[in-house]
DNA sequence: GACAATATTTAGATTAACCTAAATTTGTCT
DNA sequence: AGACAAATTTAGGTTAATCTAAATATTGTC
């Protein structure tokens, strides 16, 4: 069985290769907080094994070993943020850091009731895709708010593990299935200006902001959101739905 | 924060402690199942934490600070445990090696929600008692079946972690919240002559198995079990009541 | 009360994962 | 082409948790 730490470089690198990022010493170092000579030691290490190909003074590339060890990683990490959320009522800015520790100790067999129990979901809390047990995930080519045309649109997906940048999204409802209108661009990397669904009064959105906003036409939404809401209703299980924190402490705390 | 190790011991040196068992250097090796020598180190390092007394040559003693460490671990481990059973359908006789990796993991938090989650229970699948936040257990002085006396009772807890003997006891029937009559003890170390509420013919039950076994008497555990049966009705979720695993698979895998 | 059997501790090594500082390679710019 | 900065690797060291084998302490027995 892998380390912690094994999983960890491999799920930063398949990450650096979705991103079309190029996997060198030095930039997996910093993702990872660690000294390039750790990293060094590492990639040898990972060679070794047959997760990766490593050619020194260039970088890594994860070998399909490697990538479908990483993806059931991160299918691990996105089935459980979703549970906490879902099950366990968890804040959507809480979830990455728990899932974080909870990804390296949790068997198959966990994962896949879990699956069962949140009802064979498609997305994380962030709306992220979660990858099936063999590794496949649904390609989605969506547009980051920063770049999208005025109009009617619909958040799918918002890219940020930063916990207090998350809070201050969902203050402002800019969640994911929330449908918004672009109404004007500022120039010079000014803000934007939007109007959310259901709020009379616009509102605006530094740059750097919507670019973490990940969107998809408003009429295309639609379809997807029913979907979604269809398949949650049938799994209405959970801390969450039930509100049990408002009436909270009874049983053993009341002998 | 303390390793899984440092919690490890503490939780065994605990187990021993509420056996009346001194924890001496090459009791506690065997049950962790390392070398004496390591060992000695680490009671001298937890010594230099405070979280227990070393008296070499002797064994340890928890501090109240280590104690509560301890508390800390096993109230995890066993909420773990019965989400693991109630919650995502496990076998009980696979919770305790989920368990044990989980309860280094999990935080505060979770462990807090898992708590509502479940309706704040009393106890575990195996019917040990869950300590509640503040460290406090309800004590219970349980017979064990080996020593009963003849005539009727209600199996409140069964003490073993063997996968197999745990698959044996509930295919028997013998789990927790079963009633039974003792009919008779066969003499010389002999076994048990035992029936089980709702069956007719008795059965035989060898006395090692009868030890992990322990019940109290059946009037007694009439209270005890309606209030439990009312907890967990009020919190009739995950997969194992609402049988998801008959009409698996939807969702993701059927698009 | 001596002495063997048993329990425990000491000594010295190993492994994974990290570090810092020094050497080396690569790529760029004139 | 050569020189320099940046990136990368090498070298040597640290820490937690383990091990084996040797030394020492405790205990029970005659």
């Amino acid at each position: 069985m892998l380390t912690s730490t094994v999983e960890d470089y491999l799920k930063t690198i398949l990450n650096m290769e979705d991103m079309k990022e190029r996997a060198s010493t030095s930039r997996v170092a910093r993702r990872l907080a660690v000294a390039d000579a750790s990293v060094t030691d590492m990639m040898r290490k990972l060679q070794k094994a047959g997760l990766l190909e490593y050619r020194p003074y260039y970088g890594v590339t994860l070998t399909e070993k490697g990538r479908q060890t990483a993806l059931k990683v991160l299918r691990r990490h996105r089935l459980i943020e979703l549970f906490l959320h879902r099950t366990l009522g968890y804040g959507w800015e809480l979830v990455h850091e728990e899932a974080e520790r909870l990804e390296h100790v949790v068997s198959d067999l966990f994962v896949e009731r879990l699956d069962a129990l949140l009802g064979f979901p498609a997305k994380d809390p962030h709306g992220e895709a979660i990858p099936d047990a063999k590794g496949h995930r649904q390609e989605e080519h969506l547009t980051c708010l920063a770049d999208a045309r005025p109009g009617a649109h619909t958040i799918l997906r918002v890219k940020s593990r930063d916990p207090g940048f998350l809070t201050f999204l969902e203050q402002e409802g800019l969640v994911p299935s929330r449908c918004l209108s672009l109404l004007e661009r500022i120039p010079f990397q000014g803000p934007l200006k939007i109007k959310l669904s259901g709020k009379r009064v616009p509102q605006y959105l530094g740059l750097e902001a919507a670019k973490c906003i990940f969107v998809i036409a408003a009429d295309q939404g639609e379809r997807e959101l029913l979907e979604e809401a269809k398949n949650r209703s049938r799994h209405s299980t959970g801390l969450k739905d039930r509100q049990v924190f408002k009436n909270k402490r009874r049983g053993r705390e009341r002998p």
